[in-house]
RNA sequence: GCGAGAGUGGCGGAAUUGGCAGACGCGCCGGACUUAGGAUCCGGUCCUUCACGGGGUGGGGGUUCGAGUCCCCCCUUUCGCACCA
């Protein structure tokens, strides 16, 4: 990179920076929001200022959609193009540990030093509209949305066992955990039964389900989130301690296989293990219980392992047939799906039929394949639905049936009955961090959490120079007395402040609504605007926010709704993923070391090529791997771009043309004519899908038949007709560039205020068209014709064909098939 | 293991959805202009063959007049999920 020289092909160093600071001066881009008609929400997921430089991933993500946005404002659109910083979190926070400097102070350097590089993009930010979430103006509601939540029964105080990474020295939300991993720093998490903060998304888990059928989502995301949720109807049965009496319900999906349990399994933390386990089991079991504990989720959770398990000595009885089976604990049973308790029936799981050969337990066969006879001893789980076998009085039942004849008699009993069970968790909110929201509480010994009120808003997070992590589970706020000591709202008395504070995916649920109107102070956000302009009309943003930040914002805003702040149930109804560029194959990370920087290239070739480069690489959704070796070639496109057009646009604004008819048109003339409305059509198509890449090459296109025009004559009308509305299909690639030269033709104003040209539909294709003769499938003969021949008449033309005779001569034909404006393929023996 | 994509020249990638495979660009080769070329402009460039031809879209089979495109099996690869009862 350092020893790379290159031909600059135009002062795009002298354009680019004078364009910008004009559109800047003239509010190009501030969006009239007392307008709604034409609205274009266009939302790019903000960015997150660690400190780092932007990487070519957020060029990816914003320059690309601020080309099609451009696209679209030409097109008549009135875009809305937003900016602004997801200021708070562990990056910000850790970025501010490791060099010393406050968070408050390094953030705001941060966000000084990312605006620029904003900026260079050249994209149609409004930076009227700028926010951070950690301006306590906008903090101020997302604790009101907490106390909202809170006022609901959405927002509370549990403990559980949660995930903790040693090394954030916080908890993590289920979401922010990868394979066991920390998804910030790749450490392994562990677990610890701490008390925090949870909203209740588990309540919206079917609403958020139902509401994908509404959305035009990429199908992956779509299906990450419902695997995410994991609904899965089955049967809760309610099984009893012999001993005790106590209740152990499961949960199950195959209710039909109830007559072949014939043992059953508590997840290690399960509450009852401790309370059943019999006296003469009890070392085993606590020691199992320890071991499992220390074991980390990865090894907990790996598949390949080989099974392990403890008995407890006691038993259950089956609430179908009153058999007595024995409990064990064993840490395939997971405590955090369905109830953390499982009847096992070896005969027909595959898991507990491993388990079952392991310790000798016994597999007894209820389900025989429809129709056929049962196996008698069974070499593997017999996974399958069938007919129900050996199971009393339900023995003949298809499985289907089954199921739905047994939940019925539980439910009669009073032992259970069909249930729903979902994968989804409720979302762990609270964090042992500074860097984050606090957590609007007071915690009073006779009132018990009493939210702030809310003209207390914002509960503003204490200056401290001691901001680190202590590492013990609790906040670093908590050593702050005067920010702990309070007196509680309700009663008066002496009282302390929660002092967790939030994760920060909950200040990116709300933002879209706050960057409509940032400076709003009677509301989190003006309701006048968001219900002309929500919901977002086009967001874009990385796929690795499918199950962590888009469900939260659904939820959220599903809340909103049902509370009656805002008007629609979704609030990115329309969403679109960039693709993921990758560095030699691997994904580009701080920790592998190869992150791209764009900033060389953008000195070296500018903002317009960078840009245009990126969209020409490759399919936008697909992403790929990151390869300089064309840019060059992106660079010299606009060089010939440039020097065709500079030299020849002068006074091309007020140029009158004719309207051209394209049978009146000849030679040079009409190639450029054609090739130019082919070209507005296609452009438009590809922008309205995304192939930005032929979108680009069918210009390129264009551009080779304008430079053959050069060479062959002197300059037409056509050919000036023809750079001039090159000039629209430049700008939402190259917005600088195209307002150059617009500017050059002698235009005023922008050209962002202009509009996008029509083509001549006619003028789309030409009038000869290119058929082929084929014989026996191959091409033997290709024939300029006029459109529309019929078979006779091309017949006519494709035996004359030498080509073509050679093939046929001393053979039999056998037939003919024809296919307008396309072929002849004539089939010989 | 399960699910969803993808596999096309030396490279990035096109192909109106079953109808001329390789658009456009990179790279490379040649020409022009030039003291010069790392600039520019023009031409060439899938493989093989002097040519006529022949072969060719991960591999194998199939459907069809015709397959990169549809069907079956296999291989590779990316992504997602992964003891979810």
């Amino acid at each position: 990179m350092e020893n790379i020289k290159v031909h600059k092909q135009y002062p795009f160093d002298e354009i680019e920076p004078r364009w910008q600071k004009y559109w800047e001066e003239n509010k190009i881009y501030q969006t009239d929001l007392s307008r709604s008609e034409n609205k274009l929400y266009c939302l790019m997921m903000f960015i997150y200022p660690s400190g780092d430089k932007m990487h070519i991933g957020h060029w990816y993500n914003y320059g690309v959609t601020d080309s099609w946005a451009r696209y679209k404002r030409l097109r008549g659109y009135n875009v809305f193009e937003p900016m602004g910083y997801d200021s708070f979190g562990l990056p910000a926070e850790n970025f501010a540990l490791k060099t010393g400097v406050h968070p408050a102070v390094s953030t705001e350097q941060n966000i000084e030093y990312i605006r620029t590089q904003l900026k260079s993009i050249g994209a149609m930010f409004d930076w009227s509209k700028e926010l951070a979430t950690t301006d306590p103006e906008y903090y101020r509601w997302t604790q009101w949305l907490f106390i909202k939540l809170f006022e609901n029964g959405l927002a509370y105080r549990k403990k559980a066992p949660v995930n903790w990474c040693p090394s954030c020295k916080t908890v993590l939300a289920n979401e922010q955990v990868e394979e066991g991993l920390c998804e910030r720093c790749d450490n392994e998490v562990t677990r610890r039964d701490l008390t925090q903060w949870f909203f209740k998304i588990t309540a919206y888990a079917d609403r958020l389900l139902e509401g994908h059928k509404k959305l035009d989502w990429p199908n992956k995301t779509i299906t990450m989130q419902k695997n995410w949720i994991g609904r899965s109807e089955g049967c809760e049965i309610i099984f009893k301690a012999t001993s005790t009496s106590a209740d152990i319900p499961v949960f199950t999906t195959r209710a039909d296989t109830i007559f072949g349990v014939t043992y059953m399994v508590l997840a290690p933390e399960h509450p009852l293990v401790k309370q059943i386990t019999t006296s003469d089991q009890k070392q085993a079991v606590g020691e199992y219980i320890e071991q499992a504990r220390k074991q980390s989720e990865i090894e907990r959770t790996s598949t390949v392992k080989e099974k392990t398990g403890v008995f407890t000595g006691a038993y259950a009885e089956n609430p179908m047939n009153g058999e007595k089976i024995p409990i064990w604990t064993a840490d395939y049973v997971l405590m955090g799906y369905g109830t953390g308790a499982v009847m096992a029936v070896p005969g027909h799981d595959e898991r507990d039929f491993e388990f079952a050969k392991k310790f000798n337990l016994p597999i007894s066969e209820v389900i025989a394949p429809e129709g056929g006879n049962p196996e008698g001893e069974l070499e593997e789980a017999y996974t399958e639905y069938g007919q129900m076998v050996n199971s009393g009085a339900y023995s003949g039942l298809g499985s289907e049936e089954g199921m739905r004849k047994v939940a019925e008699y539980l439910e009669k009993i009073g032992r259970g009955g069909a249930t729903i069970s979902y994968r989804l968790r409720d979302w762990l909110i609270s964090r042992q961090r500074y860097w984050g929201v606090p957590i609007p509480i007071i915690r009073c010994p006779e009132c018990g959490d009493v939210a702030v009120p809310e003209e207390e808003l914002p509960v503003l997070l204490p200056k401290t120079d001691d901001f680190r992590p202590a590492g013990d589970g609790s906040s670093p706020l908590a050593k702050i007395p005067e920010f702990v000591e309070t007196t509680c709202p309700e009663c008066g008395g002496e009282a302390k402040r929660e002092t967790e504070t939030m994760d920060t995916f909950v200040d990116s649920t709300w933002y879209h609504l706050r960057f409509l109107d940032p400076e709003y102070a009677a509301g989190p956000f003006n309701p006048n605007i968001v219900d002309k302009w929500m919901p977002v009309d086009r967001y874009v943003g990385g796929s690795e926010h499918a199950v962590t930040h888009l469900m939260f914002a659904r939820f959220i805003n599903m809340f909103l709704y049902d509370e009656k702040y805002v008007k629609f149930e979704e609030p990115y109804p329309v969403l679109r993923h960039q693709g993921i560029i990758t560095n030699s194959g691997a994904k580009m990370s701080k920790s592998h070391g190869n992150v791209v920087i764009p900033d060389d290239y953008i000195k070296i070739y500018g903002s317009d090529t960078f840009r245009a480069y990126l969209m020409f690489m490759g399919d936008y959704q697909e992403g790929g791997d990151w390869d300089d070796s064309g840019i060059n070639g992106i660079h010299r496109f606009l060089g010939r771009v440039w020097r065709l057009v500079e030299p020849n646009c002068a006074g091309l604004a007020k140029r009158e043309f004719p309207e051209f008819i394209k049978e009146q048109l000849e030679g040079i003339d009409k190639d450029v004519y054609i090739r130019l409305n082919k070209t507005i059509k296609k452009f438009g198509q590809d922008f309205e899908t995304q192939k930005y890449n032929t979108a680009i090459a069918s210009i390129m296109e264009l551009l080779n038949t304008l430079y053959k025009a050069l060479e062959s004559s002197r300059l037409s009308t056509v050919f000036f007709f023809a750079i001039k509305k090159l000039l629209w299909l430049m700008a939402p690639i190259t917005p600088h560039l195209a307002e150059e030269l617009y500017h050059k033709s002698g235009f005023e104003g922008s050209i962002f205020n202009s509009h996008f040209p029509d083509y001549d539909e006619d003028a789309t294709v030409g009038d000869q068209i290119t058929m082929v003769v084929q014989v026996n499938g191959k091409v033997r003969a290709s024939l300029d014709v006029d459109p529309d021949l019929s078979q006779e008449q091309f017949e006519e033309l494709a035996f004359a064909e030498e080509g073509v005779n050679r093939h046929i001569e001393g053979k039999q034909i056998i037939k003919k098939i024809f296919i307008e404006n396309k072929l002849l393929n004539i089939v010989v023996k």
